[in-house]
DNA sequence: CAGTGTGAACGAGTTCACAGCT
DNA sequence: AGCTGTGAACTCGTTCACACTG
């Protein structure tokens, strides 16, 4: 909800968090939890906007438009107490939820996400995570035991998993996105290099290894050209 | 830069490639070429606009938008030829130059990039894995030895790396970002939770799964909040 | 005609300057 | 005095309609 008609002026509903928070900033606020934690693991209790922003490596007027967006947790003329911005964008962002999240794939990748401690600590609790080899089903990752594919619907539902992360082959990624739709998951993280089709309510987010060095390369070809002229590289 | 003026209408200059395609453009072209690689694996010659933007999930007035940046590369009435388009975004990505990439670490996730055919097959080389485990040095990842950090500026000197990936734990990336960027690599894609300083010279990209977590379950909980602000409609 | 290529309108995101608290 | 919070200007990205072409 944009807000076109604001509320009179210095009258600011306390204790409402703002809907609506513009998806670039939203990713931005992730950034901001992970500089907070930083600080705190530092022992650093309050910090400026211009401090803040360094650590994330944004400029202050951006960090405190994206924190406009929560409410007012600073205090002016002072600045933000770290371990209270640290729990507000957390429960802005949903993090204090209970989120149980289920891996599919049991491959490196897999066994990368599943030893993650960024997840854990950011309140996502692994949950389960699945193979279809028969060979790597019932081996042991970390404190888990591989799943076979075949018993998707029956773990994730005895788990009780509400979020899915895709780790496997491109060929079989539509099909099990498919089934983990069908079981009613609606929040998934793909990491296979191709595009799936989801319903409208299903939240789909894709992690794309080759396309960021794709990115790469455009820039770094970008800066070797010396060139500079209106015409360059034909064919 | 900005074309703000532009040449008179109809007189298009031939053989020039566009100059600064907007970084949301070169996101979407590396996705077309991958669509693209798809219909030329299922032996599909042509494509239109409207066909190549289902493939890759976009809309097609944003599809011809994004390859206007290119140039003119479609036939009027026809569509696109998909084995010339394929290679004129490869041009135009730098995807045509020789990539050398080296991983930084050799746990679950550097394999797994190691391992990766999407990389190889879209014209990037793996030519170094690096550990700090004595006890990974030395083994093979795939169809290459794992070589000591302590001689990473050797190798890569020696492989003519120009593109690196750290996989690397948080607390020495920002060390080994520092060591490869005083080794001259001006590329690099880092996996490490943390926030890295880079000189502005460095292109830099960042790919962080637990942001991307935070991220759907932020969405994921809107859409459980029964609530109704005046206006809804999530993303 | 069918489908591309693009100028122009529109809307989202970012920057900035400064008002308003503490 | 100092730093936050935010309207307003501005920039950038997306949508759209249609002129243009094979």
């Amino acid at each position: 909800m944009t807000v076109t008609t604001p509320e009179m002026p210095g009258l600011h509903p306390v204790g409402d968090t703002a809907r609506h928070i513009p998806p670039a900033s939203v990713a931005r606020l992730t950034i901001y939890l992970r500089a907070l934690n930083s600080l705190l693991a530092e022992g650093i209790e309050r910090v400026s906007s211009e401090e803040l922003a360094d650590a994330a490596g944004v400029n202050s007027p951006m960090l405190r438009k994206d924190l406009s967006y929560l409410g007012s947790y600073g205090t002016r003329g002072v600045g933000y107490d770290v371990q209270y911005l640290n729990r507000q964008i957390s429960i802005a962002l949903g993090l204090t939820l209970d989120w149980r999240v289920a891996i599919l794939g049991a491959g490196n990748l897999g066994r990368a996400l599943a030893g993650y401690s960024g997840f854990v600590s950011r309140g996502f609790e692994i949950v389960a995570i699945f193979d279809a080899d028969q060979l790597v089903v019932g081996s042991e990752v970390g404190y888990l035991r591989v799943s076979a594919v075949d018993d998707l619907e029956t773990v994730l539902e005895r788990t009780r998993t509400n979020m899915a992360v895709l780790a496997v082959p491109a060929s079989v990624a539509q099909e099990l996105c498919d089934r983990l739709v069908a079981a009613g998951i609606s929040s998934i993280l793909s990491f296979a290099p191709v595009v799936l089709q989801v319903p409208p309510h299903v939240q789909l987010r894709k992690v794309d290894m080759s396309t960021e060095l794709q990115i790469l390369a455009y820039h770094a070809q970008r800066a070797q050209e010396p060139d500079l002229g209106p015409i360059s590289r034909a064919q």
